[in-house]
DNA sequence: CTGTTAGCGCATTCAG
DNA sequence: CTGAATGCGCTAACAG
């Protein structure tokens, strides 16, 4: 690698001052567009690249934004991250993607590397830390976007998927093809959509009059193994069990397995209902029954948001709730 | 948020200079135990964070480095993604993780970005520029490791996988089984993966004394979508088909659905082999026969290498190679 | 063990 | 329309 070419290099070369070229790069204030030409060559013919770094500390903003999930693997956030980084390029930033494995200490960690990095704007999925430290940690942040996480008492802004309407309506359904036991594989105790779920699972039972059995429901990682895991247990614990409602599809082919495992037939014996509608969903077999989550535009609207704030125009101050759609399949007809 | 504090700042505090604190911060040259306390103490109180990007600028180093795949959503990637984070984390370093949605256009300008980012290395996975422009992109880095992909006339570190050696493998398994007539659905054209498992595939059969048959191949996208309608296509105008191998596991799938739609019974009618041993191909039905890399290895290698190059430890010179390993499930017996 | 002097590469004032 | 001076926050290279 040659060293690098400054601006100051390009500015000699035309003949001009470094302010004339800067003017050109971010193509602010007026330049004769004889000079501007010029300078466009000698630009080109150099090979000069700006620093970022150097522009970001003089200028206080990096046009870069972070993105912190709990985990790129999962279809679900790829799938946002798709939207936020796509929105984002269109608007001339670039993401800095970040995975936490959805380990909390690993976020307080990405975090503040982020902070160090002075991204200009974060949007968060799914936050696994808790309420204090969180807010600790997103005061230093100039502007922030949650999404799937809410924060007492924080002023922020919020993309949200309406995880309580989206469980009932799954439960619903289950409710309507005659099932009453109706198990719930909960996902991580931490998970707040995982709380919304639940909420929404008891208002389903509630409203047929059966009584909510907490031993029907167990808590589980979000993946194919832990949940099979689980899901053999509260089969084993409870073989009365008709069908079973899961955080989400991940979850719910762990449960398909165990069912296997079971020697049941589903969704014969027992009937599993996931949450998402990741790819995998509809390539199982059966396919799932599941509420489908608009994960792309969920991406979308949070980076827009986020860039609402940092252009200060506080337009839309309300917070940002998408509807999921349950989609019927073979596992839950 | 209120304004940074800066290491002036933690200086003033203590009554030391800032290149005091500057060495407890890089834990560089000798303070003694007790300042080093005092002004521990004072950057926690203050809530003090160092600036990457004055420090990058000044010490032209950013202590990020740069990581960039077609699809963070296929576990391919995602999981060379975890072994590359993992270790760069565990070295200090932070990754930048950047999407090309397998859009060389989108290559070139990510590329860019992450030369302005003024990163400290690259990590590019299989890169769909041709050899031109991604030598002349290349060059721009201090540091670089390309995986799965090869540059003729590249003095740089290789990480790659055999995938002639895999390919030969699976397509031997599927002559062991009595088939002859074996298409090849070979994922995009750019890719050099796929030309690779070409070469195998011609040279399994030419061992058996098979003529190659080019109509038997057919580039595809490498997702479910594409792969089912491009199977079909192959499937109708060559009915005498018995089996099929498939570039990765996600097009596998798609050949799956394919022979679902041409009434085919998978294994019986036709066999199919996939790529990668992603978790869905044990997930979906009948479960996948394929070839499997050890992504999360090749994540690991490929950093390892990188870090090797930017501390001057030319000490392994040569290009790594790993080696898949053919899993027989059901849809390939 | 600690401080001083520079300057990284650029953008932000202000002046022309 | 263009330029000069100044400093962003930090570290390198020397001193002491």
């Amino acid at each position: 690698m040659a060293k690098r070419i400054t601006i100051a290099d390009v500015a000699r070369e035309v003949g001009v001052s470094m302010m004339t070229v800067s003017r050109v790069i971010n193509n602010k204030g007026e330049v004769s567009e004889e000079t501007a030409q010029r300078i466009l060559e000698a630009i080109d013919e150099l090979g000069y690249r700006p620093s970022g770094i150097a522009r970001g500390l003089a200028s206080k903003r990096t046009l870069t934004i972070g993105l912190v999930v709990p985990d790129v693997g999962n279809t679900f956030f790829s799938d946002v991250a798709r939207g936020v980084e796509q929105t984002a390029y269109a608007n001339g930033y670039n993401v800095f993607l970040c995975n936490t494995d959805e380990d909390p200490q690993r976020e307080s960690a990405v975090l503040n590397s982020l902070e160090e990095k002075r991204i200009d704007g974060l949007v968060l999925c799914s936050s696994r830390l808790d309420d204090t430290r969180l807010s600790e940690l997103l005061s230093r942040f100039p502007a922030v976007v949650l999404v799937n996480r809410s924060l007492p008492g924080y002023d922020g802004k919020l993309v949200q998927i309406d995880d309580v309407a989206g469980a009932k309506s799954a439960v619903h359904h289950l409710l309507g093809s005659g099932h009453e036991s109706i198990g719930f594989l909960a996902g991580p105790e931490v998970s707040e959509s995982g709380k919304k779920r639940l909420s929404g699972y008891r208002s389903a039972l509630g409203k047929k009059g059966i009584a909510f059995n907490p031993e029907l429901v167990l808590n589980c990682f979000p993946n194919v193994e832990s949940a099979q895991e689980r899901a053999s247990i509260l089969l084993n614990s409870h073989p009365d069990l008709t069908a079973l409602f899961c955080y989400n599809d991940l979850v719910a082919v762990g449960a398909l397995k165990a069912a296997t495992e079971f020697n049941k037939n589903v969704p014969n014996d027992l009937a599993v209902v996931g949450f998402d509608d990741i790819p995998l969903a509809e390539l199982v077999t059966p396919s799932l029954t599941t509420c489908r989550v608009p994960r792309h535009d969920l991406g979308v609207r949070a980076i827009e948001s986020l860039l609402d704030q940092m252009n200060d125009c506080d337009s839309d101050c309300s917070d940002i709730i998408l509807q999921p759609e349950l989609i019927v399949r073979r596992s839950a007809p």
